[in-house]
DNA sequence: GACACATATTCCCATATGGGTATGTATTAT
DNA sequence: ATAATACATACCCATATGGGAATATGTGTC
């Protein structure tokens, strides 16, 4: 696991949560579940997705930590786990000094250019 | 495009930021180009991919905008528009607080676990 | 134990991907 | 004009994906 093989199209998607985080539905669940935990069928509800298609996206984030789950009855109740979002909010991160000095040139120049 | 199709393995690549950075190279480009424009050879050269497999890479990354191209000569100079990224900082940006919560939670109950 | 309910897995299928090789296309050098 | 350099595209191939349907598994209820 983790390791790259020869043809292989891209990381698999539950190898890390770059790859987790890259589809769209995924990210509805994780959002949906960043407050409370909740039962399959309540995601299966709010997304309008087929509860075998839930089930699988869950089974993704599980497996990357981005989600814990605990049995409760007949139920299985979800819920985020918020930290293991940190490692993409540090990489972003690191952009984000960049940017503001980007966005600073650029209003340097239109200050510059408005003046006659 | 960014509308889905039946039965779309996953959201295109070029569709959204949080596809393309799902791709280990392509975050490699992203932080290799964040403080110069570099010609694509110096990007084959530090990454040890064939060139057309980085040329594939960087379409993907300026469909979505992530990074800027301009011809210089024979060569391409290519950068990374940081404030393309900012959305992706800003989702993950959301469960900060969380997070922040669930890990006093757990120091709360360590300290009250120590103590007899 | 039989049955209902909640989830997880398996299977099938169409599509997206990434890597490599071969080939186009600009642009500069001779 | 011809050749060389630097990229971009087209094409092929193996693999990963996601969705849905059918099926298996687990857990209360009667």
């Amino acid at each position: 696991m983790g390791m790259y093989y020869p043809s292989m199209a891209r990381a698999s998607t539950t190898s890390d949560a770059f790859n987790a985080v890259a589809e769209p539905r995924r990210r509805e669940i994780l959002s949906f579940l960043a407050f409370d935990e909740r039962p399959v069928g309540d995601i299966v509800a709010a997304l309008g997705l087929e509860q075998p298609s839930v089930s699988k996206h869950l089974r993704v984030l599980r497996d990357v930590g981005l989600v814990k789950a605990r049995r409760d009855g007949r139920n299985m109740l979800y819920r985020t786990e918020a930290a293991a979002i940190r490692p993409l909010h540090e990489w972003t991160r690191t952009f984000e000094r960049i940017w503001s000095h980007q966005l600073l040139r650029i209003k340097e120049r239109a200050e510059k250019d408005s003046r006659p």
